[in-house]
DNA sequence: CTTATGACCTGATAGC
DNA sequence: TGCTATCAGGTCATAA
């Protein structure tokens, strides 16, 4: 279990009244590894002279939550240097350590918009940052419709790493089969469940569960711990290849997840299964699948993904989908 | 301790 | 045309 890693943009907008912010598409690691590289250039080194919190039920102060969230916890007058990012968490840190760590939830957007452009504030914009960087005026905006995301304002570094980020698992990019196996070892949850969960692996969600599964060769459904060691090192590197190749699509896109620049990701038109349900598998042409697995819908290929043992509660309706040979065999969005 | 489920939130889309 | 119902999913509180 993801047990409170820190702060929850969900759970501060419930227990006080704090901001809300949203994030923009799916943002899931490589989304938001590709923020990150966009932003770092224009970010490093740039210095905050003004920040404008719309709506404050988006921030939170981490370890003070009745504290009203201050400019001072958004980096006003600081000047950012590192930007960090730990699975879909993304943090912006100041020269002096203190952290604000940006969550994108579903639809949550980070950009960088000209110093003259301006916004509307009907735009789900929950805060502004005015920065300097080079002689130069930037606006860095957030914004949020579903308002899933949101912003945690941390102390110092150290709490960031060690407090804030530690209950959540090894970064998806980096996590090793040995550590992969060893979360793996004792759950009895069925192993899309368990590669959702950001306290086993920090990173992946929906869609690259479901395409790392796909590339493993193993079914949603199976019991985690019933995979063999090879499978886990299957999925791994699944994994691994997986989330690498998204990165340099810079993303996936599949709503409104735009960069920094506000440019969408290219890697929607690579996914091989995820909203694909009864389209032609790309390995055997047989009709995908698609049920509900740990709540969330998923879709596999029942030939090419092999069980091992299966989770019992699975609600498996796998719609046995006729194939409609439409014309775009890969769904992406405009 | 573990695992499962519902709620949160709004935009896009399907259906009438 | 316009309205309503449904779906999307990341993460939490709560329940079992």
């Amino acid at each position: 279990m993801s047990r409170g890693h820190g702060f929850n943009p969900a759970q501060a907008r419930r227990s006080l009244s704090c901001t809300a912010w949203r994030p923009p598409g799916l943002p899931e690691l490589p989304e938001i590894e590709h923020l990150r590289r966009t932003l770092e250039p224009i970010l490093v080194g740039a210095t905050i002279r003004r920040v404008r919190l719309l709506r404050r039920d988006i921030a939170v102060v981490v370890g003070h939550s009745d504290e009203p969230v201050r400019g001072r916890h958004l980096l006003a007058g600081m000047t950012i240097a590192e930007i960090r990012r730990h699975g879909k968490h993304l943090a912006i840190i100041a020269d002096c350590g203190r952290a604000l760590c940006v969550h994108l939830g579903m639809t949550g957007q980070l950009r960088i918009l000209p110093a003259h452009q301006r916004t509307s504030p009907h735009n789900h914009v929950h805060c502004i940052w005015r920065l300097e960087a080079g002689g130069t005026m930037h606006r860095l905006i957030f914004r949020d419709p579903r308002r899933f995301g949101g912003l945690a304002a941390i102390d110092s570094t150290e709490c960031l790493v060690m407090s804030y980020w530690a209950n959540l698992g090894k970064d998806a990019l980096t996590i090793t089969a040995d550590q992969l196996a060893m979360q793996l070892g004792r759950s009895r949850r069925c192993i899309k469940a368990a590669l959702l969960d950001q306290g086993v692996l920090a990173g992946v969600g929906n869609i690259y569960a479901d395409e790392a599964l796909f590339r493993a060769g193993i079914h949603p459904a199976s019991i985690a711990a019933s995979l063999s060691r090879s499978q886990v090192a299957r999925l791994t590197s699944a994994i691994h290849t997986t989330l690498s190749e998204a990165i340099r699509a810079g993303g996936s896109t599949i709503r409104d997840y735009v960069d920094a620049s506000g440019d969408a990701g290219s890697f929607a038109s690579r996914h091989r299964v995820y909203g694909r349900a009864a389209q032609p598998c790309v390995k055997c042409t047989k009709p995908l699948a698609s049920a509900s697995i740990a709540q969330r819908t998923s879709v596999f290929c029942e030939h090419c993904q092999t069980h091992t043992a299966q989770h019992s509660q699975t609600p498996k309706q796998p719609t046995n989908p006729v194939i409609h040979n439409l014309p775009t065999p890969t769904s992406s969005r405009p």
